[in-house]
DNA sequence: AATAAATTTTTAGAATTCAAACAAAATATT
DNA sequence: AATATTTTGTTTGAATTCTAAAAATTTATT
């Protein structure tokens, strides 16, 4: 039976995820001191909507991890933040397409800043060869469980 | 400037924790499939009662890396499904200890095997060599940000 | 064309989390 | 002893997540 020992010690740390509650609690943190008024799931919205415009809620749902009535909620309240605004698509007039408005453009510099000074934080006394294995552990775990 | 190739490429997904929300949602599926008719968050606060009962609620705070309220409301909950309680605290009177009745005694078995069975499917070829490694990064993340 | 099935989004209610404020009790200070 | 501070737990309201169900639209099948 393999990996017993790690199972059996770390388990519920793993399971009940210590660690990303941390960071998210930091960069919660970290953005209500610059000023930021957005929660991290809003900011993780934007994040694909930066990279991405125009996609629509069932995208943003793959791509955040997230389930339907969570994305439309958020997309309500980044709504009335007036940071997003839903536009009928032309083709499926069931799909609601994503895009940003300025002010959400504006948050996007300072935003990543703050996210990657976070990771700073998080990372710090972690050696690349490290985290390149960590990456590769929690990638396998979602890759193993994503699905259902 | 240390890790910036990691930082950029999947700090969305560090931060989001979406690894450790997959294993959740997997486990609650198998707690649900197993008739276990607890949230993942109620079973985080009987694992730390089954290692050591009548702590009180601040100690479950602090094991369970939540805070008070949400200590106060999942004691709640485990009260009305009869699974905990408190108890007061004969040398300080603003504590509850907190105590497991028979049938959340009951409970610990099975669901410390769906746990395990859990972190097999999450952890399939991964080796046992990459978990240590991994776990001593979320640990050091952990360790890091804990504090406020 | 008519019907069935699938997809996209919304709604509703319960549980959890967080911030902020509060109450009660214990401890420290004067 | 009296007062101030700290600790422990609760309450409230907003935000998020989940389950389950529904509505609207599109696609597939007959």
């Amino acid at each position: 039976m393999p990996n017993n020992q790690f199972r059996k010690g770390e388990l519920y740390s793993f399971i009940t995820g210590k660690a990303s509650t941390a960071i998210a609690r930091r960069l919660q943190k970290n953005f209500k001191q610059s000023g930021l008024d957005i929660t991290i799931e809003q900011w993780s919205v934007l994040y694909h909507l930066w990279k991405q415009e125009g996609q629509s809620q069932q995208q943003l749902c793959d791509a955040t991890f997230r389930d339907k009535p969570s994305i439309t909620r958020l997309v309500d309240n980044l709504e009335k933040l007036k940071l997003v605004k839903r536009v009928p698509s032309k083709e499926d007039r069931r799909i609601n397409l994503i895009y940003l408005t300025k002010e959400a453009i504006q948050l996007q510099e300072k935003s990543m800043e703050l996210a990657n000074q976070t990771l700073n934080e998080a990372l710090l006394g972690v050696t690349n060869g490290q985290i390149e294995i960590a990456k590769e552990v929690l990638h396998t775990v979602y890759e193993n469980l994503k699905t259902l």
